[in-house]
DNA sequence: TTGTATGCGTTATCAT
DNA sequence: ATGATAACGCATACAA
């Protein structure tokens, strides 16, 4: 590939002694509109005209100032352009922590649409903390954002409402949208629109798999209260069982949170206590990872004695032994959606809920009694 | 948590009829500086001055000026900042796609680092090829990006150098940095600061390691020519070979790519015509796990009849069965370490190597003669 | 079709 | 300590 960049390492500057300073910030030292005209020898206005495409400009005369552009190595201040709402804006990716597939997925989406419409997509990290929410939000707001997305699971005390109200009001106060993906949405907000999955729905479809392979005694393992995704899982889990006529035992649902040690803790006890169980539903695969190892110490076999299922269809799930049953979650097309909420400026209030899929593999059996009768 | 947020959802324009227009750009509808100045009842200057934390202001003004923008809900215009060279700038991330763990964990490395001198790291996917390279480029220096990062492998074909020196002069004219994050350095292009891991080193330890166990029929899965990673970690496998007196058999590193398929249907080949090898060196780890299926497949145990390394230590591959033995990639201190480079503003000339890990798992062991000896 | 004038929202300089 | 003014680089309304 012969590269289409001309190496103007030093020309000499088009703009000698035209820099006769008297007040005001100093020049940032770089090639202007200004002397790409007097260099074609035309006003600023008509290099404008030929930077925005505009048809009403005589053919010469463009070549003209194309091939100035060019001699001076001219780049459009992009930020002047973004102040006259015309250039590529920002589009705020608001994430806890860069990390899991999870993350990656859902931006790679997000990107996908956003480079359409020449807008950047701008990653900012809050800690998990309302307070570095509270700084990315002011510094998206600053930049003129297109729109900010709230992305991932959040805490879902009672303030949420409010806070989520707040946010809106504070982001449109600076023409910025504010969007949910994999956030809850709440029909108290009705003017903040959200891409979602359906979260308790695959919960749902693992726990009627294990029901409809006999399994009875179900635990679930990754409860959280004030976490979204941990609570609709959760959900998914109990209207599964209530749908089959079961009742909900406690003991079942150890007290535990969405992070991996807590459950791997809580898995050891159930497993020391001689719990009576035939089956695990993880909130996600790596707590389900966690509970594999807990097994394989303890001498348990997956899926002879115990069946176990994972969420979020994680790399190489299918590779460990046994293969993880596991729900799928359209990650990269929930990006997608939220993207091109954006681009598409629709205000209408959307509640997009993409559906999820169980991937049954080796990890999942027939419950011991059954096998047994 | 009680939101600092003011929800000033409607509370009068309070620029009520000032808005007589002329000529120019229409305005942004926005509270700006002059608003608050004359809610203050000041002049901009002294706005200006309050926002930039200029002690030469008296303090009952001050608070005025404060309460003034508190009332309007004034948030300044970081772009009309960063025009005047003051505010935050883009760093450009520059990545072919969002996938592995590469990407998360350099990418929040540069974060934590960019994030402190307030800039934003602004990610944008190249697709691999050189044109969406360019468009990158092109848009980052539009911004007038702080920096663009080039992340991950690259092409090494013979235009490669001349290639970087071009994208150094087509950045450096808006005042951009380049900086290498995985991607090799050249020492015929000094100004371009690099960030690099011992890539080599891990397949050279890999292999030593693997020699030391007295294997000496060692295959190596993954070469490809053109693709800088995948040349460095060839080299490193050949290093230790050489080492140890021993010759590269060409037989040993069979014609592939650094992609899965054609790694998987290699080795595949490589099995089925009953080539006599003790074990694998993979180019990385999902390599290692392809290879780790066909010998299922074909009643081949690891670590037992074939030992088996990856590259890159993901997540997960302590789960696998066998355990994995692989080399781990400081990722995000590499990431971290790019980033510090930006904030610096440091114009030397840097070749940072981090140091790899190899982590011995279960997937290697004796080689079959030596156990059998 | 092209040029002139003016404004976007900010900061720096100079004068008071 | 504060205010008036110019300047950053661009786009647009209007005149020619």
């Amino acid at each position: 590939m012969k590269s289409t960049v001309e190496s103007r390492t030093s020309q000499g500057d088009p703009r000698s002694g035209a820099n006769a300073r008297t007040r005001g910030p100093a020049r940032a030292g770089m090639v202007n509109m200004k002397d790409v005209a007097q260099h074609a020898g035309v006003s600023s206005s008509t290099v404008s005209r030929v930077i925005a495409q505009n048809p009403a400009v005589q053919p010469e005369t463009r070549d003209r100032v194309l091939e100035a552009m060019r001699e001076l190595d001219y780049v459009v201040n992009g930020l002047a352009q973004s102040m006259l709402g015309r250039g590529s804006r920002a589009v705020g990716f608001l994430v806890s922590h860069m990390v899991g597939p999870t993350f990656a997925d859902v931006a790679q989406g997000v990107e996908e649409e956003v480079s359409k419409s020449g807008d950047l997509l701008t990653i900012i990290t809050t800690h998990g903390d309302p307070e570095g929410e509270m700084q990315a939000l002011q510094q998206m707001r600053e930049q003129r954002a297109r729109a900010v997305l709230l992305v991932g699971a959040s805490r879902t005390g009672s303030g949420y409402g409010e806070s989520l109200q707040s946010y809106q009001a504070f982001l449109s106060a600076a023409g910025t949208r504010l969007v949910l993906c994999g956030h809850p949405a709440l029909s108290s907000v009705p003017n903040v629109p959200s891409v979602h999955y359906d979260n308790a729905g695959g919960t749902r479809m693992a726990t009627e798999h294990l029901l409809a392979l006999g399994h009875r005694r179900i635990v679930y393992l990754g409860a959280q209260a004030d976490h979204s995704t941990a609570e609709d899982r959760l959900r998914g889990y109990r209207q599964a069982l209530e749908a089959a006529g079961l009742e909900v035992d406690p003991g079942l649902v150890p007290d535990s949170t969405f992070e991996l040690d807590t459950c791997q803790a809580a898995m050891e006890e159930l497993v020391s206590a001689g719990r009576d169980f035939t089956a695990v539903v993880a909130a996600r695969d790596e707590i389900a990872v966690r509970a594999l190892r807990v097994f394989r110490r303890h001498g348990i076999n997956v899926p002879q004695d115990v069946s176990l299922v994972g969420y979020d269809d994680m790399p190489f799930m299918a590779d460990l032994t046994p293969a993880l049953t596991t729900v799928r979650v359209p990650y990269r097309e929930l990006g997608r959606r939220a993207g091109r909420l954006i681009s598409n400026g629709d205000a209408a209030f959307t509640d997009d809920v993409l559906p999820v899929e169980l991937i049954v593999r080796e990890s999942t059996g027939p419950a011991p009694e059954v096998r047994a009768g």
